[in-house]
DNA sequence: GACATCTGTAACCGATCCACTTACATACTT
DNA sequence: AAGTATGTAAGTGGATCGGTTACAGATGTC
C-alpha cells in the first residue's frame, strides 16, 4: 500500500515545532532537520495551518509554531490534516452491473473500507504530540538543537 | 493517502468465487465482473494463491476457486495476501541526527505506524468473505450470473 | 495425437503521482 | 530601504499502476 511520506513528515514537523515551543521554527530550519527542501516543508505548513494546528508569521523574525498545547494534539487530527482522500481506492471503473455480485459490491466495500478507516485513526487519536515529543527525546538526548 | 485498487479487487474475486462455489470461475469470468482485463484477474489470483486462498487449475475447464469455507477467511488474511508495504510510508531519507527531535523520530514513528496498522486489520478481522457475500447479494439479486 | 481452452509471466504503454527544485511576488521586521 | 522569510506556481525525474499485447506451457476433449 505504501503511499507518501507526508504524514511522517507533518509529524516530525510538529515536533520539532513542539521541541521548540513559544520559538517556533523558519521552514529553512525544519527543512534541515527533515533534511528535505523548504518548499516541502512550506506546503505542508500550509496544510496545517488551514487545520489551525500552527501559526506562521511571514518576514523577516518570521516562521510557524504550534498554535495548541502538543498535549492537546491528537496524532489522528494531524493525519486528517493532511491527507486528502480515502486510505483504500475503490473500484477504478464501475464492476458488471450484470453481476450479482458486481451489482453491490462496491457498497459493500465502501462501508468496509470507512470502518477500517475509522478503526485506525482511532489507534492515532490514543497519541499526542507530546507524547511523540517524549518518546523521541527520552534519556541521552541533552544536546543543544544544531541545524545542520 | 489512496494506494491501489488491488484490495477491492481482491475482496470483489474472491466473492464472486465464493458465490460460484464449487464451480468456480475463469480468469475471462472474473475480469467480466470487474469490468477489467483479464490479466490483472491473474496477477491477483497469483498473490491470492500463494496465500493459499485459491486453488486454480490449468488448462481447458481450468479456472480457480476458494480453498476454503468463505465463512473462514476473513478480511485481514485478503489484505496481507495482497498488499505488500506497510501503509504509511516512512521518511524517505533519514532525518538530521544532528537535530534532537531528528534522531530518534523515526522508531517512533514505526511504532505508531505499526500500531495504526495493526488497529485497521483487526476491524477487516471482524469481516468474513461470507458476510460480504451475503450483503453484496442479499434481497433483489436473485437473478442468474450472466457475465457481460 | 491434434485441437481448443485456460493459465502464468514478461514486456511495454500511458497516465498519474510524488518529492524535489527553481523562480518569483509578497509581506514583515529592523 | 534592506534583509529575511513566506506562499505558490511551474517544471523535472523517477516510480508506480492499471491496462494491454504476446507467447509459452498445461490440461481436458475430440
Amino acid at each position: 500500500m505504501a503511499a507518501t511520506c507526508r504524514f511522517a513528515f507533518a509529524v516530525h514537523i510538529l515536533t520539532v515545532l513542539a521541541y521548540k515551543e513559544r520559538e517556533g521554527g523558519t521552514s529553512d530550519l525544519l527543512a534541515h532537520s527533515l533534511n528535505t527542501h523548504p518548499v516541502i516543508v512550506r506546503r505542508l505548513l500550509s496544510d496545517l495551518r488551514n487545520a489551525r494546528l500552527v501559526e506562521t508569521q511571514k518576514g523577516s523574525r518570521g516562521g510557524s509554531r504550534l498554535s495548541r498545547c502538543p498535549r492537546e494534539i491528537t496524532l489522528d487530527e494531524i493525519y486528517r490534516a493532511i491527507e486528502g482522500g480515502p486510505m483504500f481506492s475503490p473500484h477504478p471503473h464501475r464492476p458488471n452491473r450484470r453481476c450479482p455480485v458486481g451489482r453491490k459490491i462496491e457498497a459493500v466495500l465502501d462501508e468496509v473500507f470507512a470502518s477500517a478507516e475509522e478503526a485506525m485513526q482511532q489507534a492515532l487519536a490514543l497519541r499526542t504530540l507530546a507524547d511523540v515529543l517524549e518518546t523521541a527525546t527520552d534519556s541521552a538526548s541533552s544536546g543543544p538543537f544544531k541545524a545542520a
